[in-house]
DNA sequence: TCCTTAGTTCAAAGGTTATTGAACAATTGG
DNA sequence: CCAATTGTTCAATAACCTTTGAACTAAGGA
């Protein structure tokens, strides 16, 4: 039971641009990259909607290449796709990154960065 | 008489990149920055559009903060701001540029990159 | 002054997007 | 099996986006 993902070289710039150009889905990009690749659940975004909302966000994300989401039980484990991206697009999926962390009027990256369970 | 433009501070990387995620627009940046800052007025963009559709699409550039456009008579002189969205955010319009650049879906700068009267 | 050129504005049409709650499916644990 | 957990799908709504042609404004040249 996968679920569909563009190839890289399927990743289009103006979708992924037009994907990021949405404050909600700007911000689960930028919490994925504070992460650190580990995967999340869905739930693990529901500071930024309602389940239902985000459900529409993620699929968004995904159908973009930006995500990657794996089924593992009844859950959705979503990554970030930073080497797919970087490999189509060089330097923008960080300087996209970096830009957020700069832009006050986004919404706060909460919890801690780097709390991986060893 | 001057048109509305946001000040550096005041652009959106939201907005921006909402901007860039159409085709058309992206096409427009794309030769505005093959033209190494020189201005261009609206006829120069007819390749990509009708004068209405583009009247539509340079004002959205505009009050995103993407294009300046200075009324020289009858004329809008439009350049890219690339020193603000440079200071604002670094990295970000070269990666668009350059990704632009490589794709080979969406429509190709016409004219001569370096054509500059002396 | 009259005409041309450059662009904007308007209204309308058609399409897409974001958001919501209710209902649904699928897996897991007791 | 039953119930709880995860997440999707559906229908509806409201807002917004893109494109068009017609009408308009403003400046410049003959």
């Amino acid at each position: 039971m996968t679920l569909p993902h563009p190839n890289t070289d399927q990743i289009s710039l103006p979708v992924v641009l037009g994907v990021l150009g949405d404050p909600t889905r700007l911000a689960i990009v930028r919490y994925l990259a504070s992460k650190q690749g580990v995967p999340l659940n869905c739930s693990q975004f529901l500071e930024f909607g309602s389940k239902t909302n985000l459900s529409y966000h993620l699929a968004k994300l995904r159908e973009a290449g930006v995500t990657r989401a794996e089924v593992v039980g009844t859950n959705r484990m979503i990554t970030l796709r930073r080497a797919d991206l970087d490999a189509r697009f060089p330097g923008l999926l960080d300087s996209v990154i970096a830009a957020a962390g700069d832009d006050p009027a986004l919404p706060a990256v909460g919890g801690h960065d780097l709390e991986v369970p060893v």
